[in-house]
DNA sequence: CCGCGCAAGTTGATCGTTCATACTGCCGAG
DNA sequence: CTCGGCAGTATGAACGATCAACTTGCGCGG
């Protein structure tokens, strides 16, 4: 400890450090004149040695398909760890059962004081192990699933955002608005339909038949779309459980010579680059991913700091993004209810953060 | 030390780890069954204090604008540490600057053993400061704008790339390709537009007018686009420079009441996942980042290894993938070396690892 | 028969912190 | 005047591994 430059101890250094209102605050900014002087930084082993706790969280990264959703998450994640004292780790995995021996190695080896989770799905194994193995972790995503979610989570309203979706549009003048969903068992997925549905109820807005089912995928999007709009009675609106069924969606779309956005209405999920990119312009649900990721790191702080507190749960608003491809209903030549300029909802002008 | 269960000392564990051609085959294996059944890792927080190496490796995220690249090396990076034994922290920063501060933090604190530079760029600041503080890094990207390069570096060939775009639309009937950059003094644009000019001069192709330069983005692109098809002999390929500027191109060529891959063709830059879902599918050069990422980790691991070793340096083949933005040049209805399938470049069938 | 050298394994010290506890004044109550 | 209590600081030990130096056993040449 060469910072005995503040003709102190080792132990008072450690304070101004660990314990700063232990001081006096004239040994404090002594201590601390010292410390600026020579550039010193406690050493980062040694103080985890010590101390047990290494101050680095472990997240995996997910697969890329998420839509740069991961990406912002991880932006945001390390610099809300950073602004906290701490840092994170990444690593990949190729499925759950290789994420948790990443686990179980970086615990062992003492690597990591507690995980973000992402990407949770039903009947996920990981939140169990983690528990099991008396890990610290928080989740991004709820425990679908599972009946009495013995763990902390972040997540993101879906259910909220399909609905403020079927509410845009209604707005607009549309009053057949499809969904388009991914099977019937993902959390994520059943959220977001329920949110369809409610709205459309609430509404009085036809549901039969205008909910679609299938694989997430641009192609899955487009087949669901034809079949819809080959019906006897095509809906106007479509709102899809993600970008990608949007995309498909809108293909689908310009395939049967109609006009995404004048003819027939699209909304995504997720917001992902490619929306912003696509003409016409994708509106979508995008996801506070910042605000995420600073609930995030507080509640594994907390987790961190006190055993055995109760499990927090935070759910986050989601913001409509209105494009393009979302316009009045054809034939509504004056929308109902869309007289004044749409209140709750922003035009996108360029780029906009969160 | 609980792995006295094997009836060894410390040591002897600890050489099973770290140098196992030490013990006799014998001791291992009895070593080796007492870690497997206690589950034994070595603590990091010791390992690192007494060793002075911590096995982590540092990486800035960039900017989620660089189009899926930086995704796609952060995995191959984790993946790539991860089999070496080592893990990666990952930070964000605003601009250089900070980035600094974070290297200046984290070597202090000795968190790190090295860093993987992204984002080089001309002039850059970093790998000088890097080397007056005597930190291990290695470059993803070559030294811009230096004459001599101290460093260690893996870089994609960039002149590479366009030079084979230029050739993949020669046989293609073209003969008039024109180049969409951006300003001269960047390194890597630099280097794309040389490959560019030096095909074309080696097929004797026009290059007279036919580069164009702005600030990227999809804006630009459809600028310069205009302007060359408004141009008294517009050309029928362009190359550019990154797929945002592609993007513009397209639009430009739809504004124009043409078609892309048609009328005229286009080739991006980095294969970012929008290429692949945009309609016409956009033909681009595809960075080999999970070869870049091995390359990387390679490199800094000798770097770790051997104080004082010769830089290393890494230039690897980009390959082109191509979609439905490239087809044959108007009015070629025999183009002139196409008879046989195309023999270097493969036809993407969905979605192809590197 | 001695001693040298090498292979295999052991031991004491050490890395740079923080923990637990002990010390030192100083103040005020008894 | 003494002593308990407290705030502020100092001291010894410990965290769990690796380093460097030391032991032990064994084969082999002189």
């Amino acid at each position: 400890m060469v910072a005995r430059h503040a003709a102190v101890s080792r132990q008072t250094v450690s304070n101004a450090f660990n314990a700063p209102d232990r001081l006096r605050p004239e040994t404090l900014q002594r201590v601390r004149a010292a410390i600026d002087e020579l550039g010193y930084r406690p050493n980062q082993a040694a103080r985890s040695l010590r101390s047990h706790s290494t101050r680095v969280i472990g997240c995996r990264l997910l697969p890329s398909n998420s839509g740069g959703v991961l990406d912002r998450l991880l932006h945001a994640l390390c610099d809300a760890a950073r602004a906290s004292g701490y840092d994170v780790l990444t690593f990949s995995a190729r499925d759950d059962d290789e994420e948790i021996e990443v686990y179980t190695d970086l615990l062992r080896r003492g690597a990591v004081d507690g995980f973000v989770l992402t990407n949770t799905h039903h009947l996920d194994t990981r939140p169990g192990w983690l528990l099991e193995h008396a890990a610290r972790f928080v989740a991004f995503g709820r425990a679908w699933g599972v009946r009495r979610t013995a763990h902390s989570w972040v997540d993101v309203d879906g259910a909220k955002g399909t609905s403020e979706a079927v509410e845009h549009l209604a707005r607009l003048g549309h009053n057949r608005i499809a969904f388009l969903g991914v099977p019937a068992g993902s959390g994520v997925g059943d959220d977001r339909y329920r949110g369809w549905e409610r709205a459309a109820e609430q509404l009085s807005l036809p549901v039969k038949g205008l909910a679609q089912r299938a694989e997430d995928g641009i192609e899955s999007g487009r087949t669901l779309t034809r079949r819809l709009l080959e019906s006897a009675r095509p809906p106007t609106g479509i709102i899809c459980v993600s970008d990608s069924m949007a995309i498909g969606a809108l293909r689908a779309i310009e395939d049967g010579g109609l006009s995404a956005g004048r003819d027939v209405s699209v909304v995504g999920f997720d917001d992902s680059p490619i929306a912003a990119v696509l003409r016409p312009g994708l509106s979508s649900v995008r996801q506070p991913i910042e605000s995420v990721a600073h609930e995030l790191i507080d509640v594994l702080l907390a987790e961190l700091s006190e055993r055995g507190r109760a499990p927090a749960r935070q759910l986050l608003a989601p913001r409509l993004v209105v494009r393009e491809s979302s316009g009045p209903a054809p034939g509504a030549s004056r929308p109902p209810k869309a007289r004044r300029p749409l209140p709750s909802h922003t035009l996108e002008t360029k780029e906009r953060k969160q």
